[in-house]
DNA sequence: TACATACCTGAACATCTGTTCACATATCGG
DNA sequence: CCGATATGTGAACAGATGTTCAGGTATGTA
C-alpha cells in the first residue's frame, strides 16, 4: 500500500467528467485501508473519545506498545492522528472529524444488514 | 479476512455503553476492506452510476473477467451489490445507499488534506 | 444434441501487511 | 552523567489477499 509519506499532493482537484483520477482513486483506497485493520480501527475509536498516551493506547487496543507505536506512525503519516509531548509521554488524538464520520456512516451499514 | 458468507448474523445490538462489541467492530472492518481495494472500488463507484454485467464491469476496472467475477462475489456475500439475469447476462448494481455515502464522506476526506 | 456465449470457481503464485523482537532514541529525576 | 521510563524503528517472519490460469457451469440458438 506504500502508506503516504507525507509527500507534498499536486493536485487533486475533481475533473468535470465525474471520473476520478488514478491519484483521488488511490487515495480514496488509502483512506478506507487505514481503517479496514481492526488494530487502527480500535486506535481511531479510541482516539475519538479521548487523548491517550501510548502505553494506554496499547492496552486498549490489547496489543504491545511496540505494535501501537508502527500503527500510530501509519495514522500519522496519513494525518489522521495528532501528538502532543508531555514529559516523557506523548499524547494522541483524533486529528480528522471524517474519520469519525466515516466510521459513523459504517456503523448504521453494520446495523442494517 | 475471511470474506462473510452471508452467516446468519446473530445480534448486533448497540450495547449501552457506547462499547462496540468484538463482532461489531469485525463488521466494521469488513465494510472498509471492501472498499480498500482499487479493484473493489472502482466497481463500487462504477455500479453506483450504472447496472452493468460482468464483461463491461472487467473493462471499466480494466482487469480480466476472472478476476471481476472473483470480487463481485465478495461484492456479493458482503450484499453490497445485487444481480439480476437477463438471459446469458448478469446485470450488477449497487445494493446499498451507505456504501456511497462512504464514498462521498471519504471523497470529502482526500479533498481537504 | 452440439456449439457458442457469459459467467463462475479452485488452486497456485507473488505480493503485501501486521506483529514480534531486539535495539535505538528521548526525557526526566537524582 | 546515570538509570529509569516512554516511545520509536528496522529486519524478519507468518498470515492474508488479488490475480492468473485452467477448467467448469448455465443459458440460448440452431
Amino acid at each position: 500500500m506504500a502508506y503516504a509519506k507525507t509527500t507534498g499532493r499536486t493536485s487533486s482537484g475533481t475533473d468535470q467528467t465525474g471520473e476520478l483520477s488514478q491519484r483521488q482513486l488511490e487515495d480514496l483506497v488509502e483512506t478506507f485501508k487505514v481503517l479496514s485493520d481492526p488494530t487502527r480501527l480500535k486506535i481511531a475509536i479510541t482516539l475519538s473519545k479521548a487523548e491517550m498516551c501510548v502505553h494506554d493506547i496499547a492496552g486498549e487496543a490489547d496489543i504491545s506498545e511496540s505494535a501501537a507505536s508502527h500503527q500510530l506512525r501509519i495514522l500519522r503519516s496519513l494525518r489522521l492522528v495528532k501528538h502532543r509531548r508531555e514529559g516523557k509521554q506523548i499524547f494522541y488524538s483524533l486529528d480528522d472529524h471524517h474519520i469519525e464520520k466515516l466510521i459513523h456512516v459504517a456503523t448504521e451499514h453494520i446495523a442494517e444488514r
